[in-house]
DNA sequence: CTCTACCCTGCAATCGGTTGCACAAATAAT
DNA sequence: ATTATTTGTGCAACCGATTGCAGGGTAGAG
């Protein structure tokens, strides 16, 4: 401590000279190497403690054919306009980053990939980087496919679909589609209606778990109180609108996101109907402003912040060649005033 | 095209056996090299084309001393709790992420940066990376000049503060509070209540251009209609609840962000107020979910695409030793319901 | 006192590029 | 025809690490 370096030290060369070793003995010490002696690599990682030096990572990506850097590819569907805007896909991210941060990868965040140049696009990104998260699968799942068995390291944030080649991680959107569902049928809707479209496998199957509880309580799902309603805001409040004009016939409704959820309380509210007195609406994803609209949102909770390390977690372990088992994470209902009883 | 290759060509080396020339030759011709004949070059390059090939990073930038990496840090005060999830941050990051893939730099996105180690905090993002982009300055102004002395290349988004070393991009704040104000002063608002902290440059700077609409309106500022309420939303809404019971002699809000001007409407809904017949509420930052409250929210838009590209572009300036300018990007007035005449 | 075994440490090649300098070939000048 | 100049390539060092292999020291056994 009290003997101050007096020249700095930036590269292995520099603590080798300073300890009076070679580079590759302060090489081994730093990384604890036992046919080091002890004696040696207390005296090295003190040194370098001391002296603030760390390793030149790009160097020693170099030399161990690695980047350190996880790519995130958001698979955003332009035609349903499912933007970077939805607070999910964000909070999402920063899971992600944190995790990928405390194991001590950096971040590649990739624009979305444009419709047919996606190959190319993923080539680009394999070569960036040692892995590749997806975050939705979309209706790019035999891209997918074909990108695992061509033996890149990918980790899907998404649903379990028949015949996947690739790891995923999703959240139980069955389940979730269920509990919010029956929190609405034990509570006095009998009418629900179901806002979002389902051509993802996500979604479908937070659709299914919507149809499993109707059935449950002895009820027939009636398509008419399906509705594809868009993911971007505008557009389900404009699609929402003209809905509310033809037929309000229901009591209760379904979204597939808070966001949307939003514009359907803003659409029924605009029309002179009560939220949730008149009909109840629940959302999906809990993103932090739920809790804040008015009325405060019944939606599902996703465990974030454990996606995000499972996600990272399973591609280091893809990338060590190890396989990977697909994981569920529990969809937790969060109850509040937009789906009260009557 | 017709005579594809047998052999995989991922090295410069194997361009340059494949060419018939030196890796050096090889280097010179990617690079346009004036030295290379104009023959030899179009080949290389033709032959890098159809076998694609794309030169190693890593490699590079190893040669070269540089990373090809911006690191972004969010400045994110934790006292004032204004986390991540507040939208307005997700998309100057989206913004900022678009310019540096533009640009060819990758993004290294950190966490926020903790109380006490911001120093070593830096230093080791400053290592991994080319150059710094500081999102908010918060009350580290002191810090960031020291950074900047040090002769780190930093770019940061926040106010022009005197006393300052490092290049700020901006939004015009004053202006933003002034036409805020204004547009409540001029549609029948008389007793403006101004909400959210001023402890930091940028919201000072809103906050004098509230006072300054006052008086060139010819009336006084009342520091009793000052609040200053967290950023968060469950403190915001709570907070304000709370100022409710004691006095509500205004008829307007200007609040410090479209997060806080939401948690401001749930309250005064929650208290019996019709916004914006008895009260009218501002925003500021036009997020995407500004549009879809109930009302829809008057807010002051940020010009985010733009400061995402001079924040990249200055620091690229910075990089090559330029010196960069200030830059006070437009702040826009957004009318919506929720400041209609009462 | 010499020989074998074991423990540490260093030499040097390697990862995939870039670039100063030298050199050979082609062209121009004398 | 010989020398000076230009033009196009290649050699080899370098960026900052990691690691297989070989060699110097020391200790224990005979």
């Amino acid at each position: 401590m009290a003997q101050d370096a007096p020249i700095t030290i930036s590269s292995l060369q520099d603590l080798a000279d300073l300890a009076g070793v070679s580079r590759a003995t302060a090489s081994r010490a730093l990384s604890d190497n036992p046919r080091i002696s002890q004696k040696t690599r207390d005296r090295v990682q003190t040194l370098a403690q001391t002296h603030g030096y760390v390793v030149n990572r790009r160097a020693r990506d170099l030399r161990l054919q690695r980047t350190s850097i996880i790519s995130v590819v958001f698979m955003l569907d332009m035609r349903s306009k499912q933007h970077m805007s939805d607070l999910f896909f964000m909070e999402m991210l920063g899971a992600i980053a944190d995790a990928s941060s405390d194991r001590d990868y950096d971040l590649l965040l990739t624009h979305s990939p444009e419709s047919g140049d996606m190959d190319a696009a993923v080539n680009n990104i394999l070569q960036r980087s040692d892995g590749v998260i997806f975050v939705g699968q979309e209706k790019r799942h035999q891209q997918l496919n074909a990108i695992a068995e061509r033996g890149h390291p990918i980790m899907v944030w998404g649903q379990r679909v028949p015949g996947k080649r690739y790891p995923v991680v999703g959240s139980d959107n069955f389940e979730g589609g269920r509990a919010v569902t029956l929190e609405l049928l034990d509570h006095g809707r009998s009418r629900i209606a179901f806002f979002g479209g389902i051509d993802n496998p996500e979604l479908a199957a937070r659709f299914s778990g919507y149809q499993a509880a109707l059935q449950e309580r002895g009820l027939a799902f009636d398509p008419q109180l399906h509705f594809d309603v868009p993911f971007s805001m505008d557009e389900a409040e404009a699609a929402i609108a003209r809905l509310l004009e033809q037929r309000s016939d229901f009591d209760a409704v379904v979204c597939l996101s808070d966001v949307m959820a939003m514009a359907t309380i803003g659409a029924l509210q605009g029309f002179g109907l009560r939220v949730p007195e008149d009909v109840a609406v629940t959302g999906y994803d809990n993103i932090s402003l739920s809790a804040f609209g008015r009325p405060a949102l019944t939606t599902v909770s996703q465990s974030i912040g454990m996606a995000g390390e499972a996600l990272v977690d399973g591609l280091l372990a893809r990338m060590r060649g190890e396989s990977v088992p697909d994981i569920t994470l529990p969809a937790q209902l969060v109850v509040r005033d937009s789906s009260r009883a009557p």
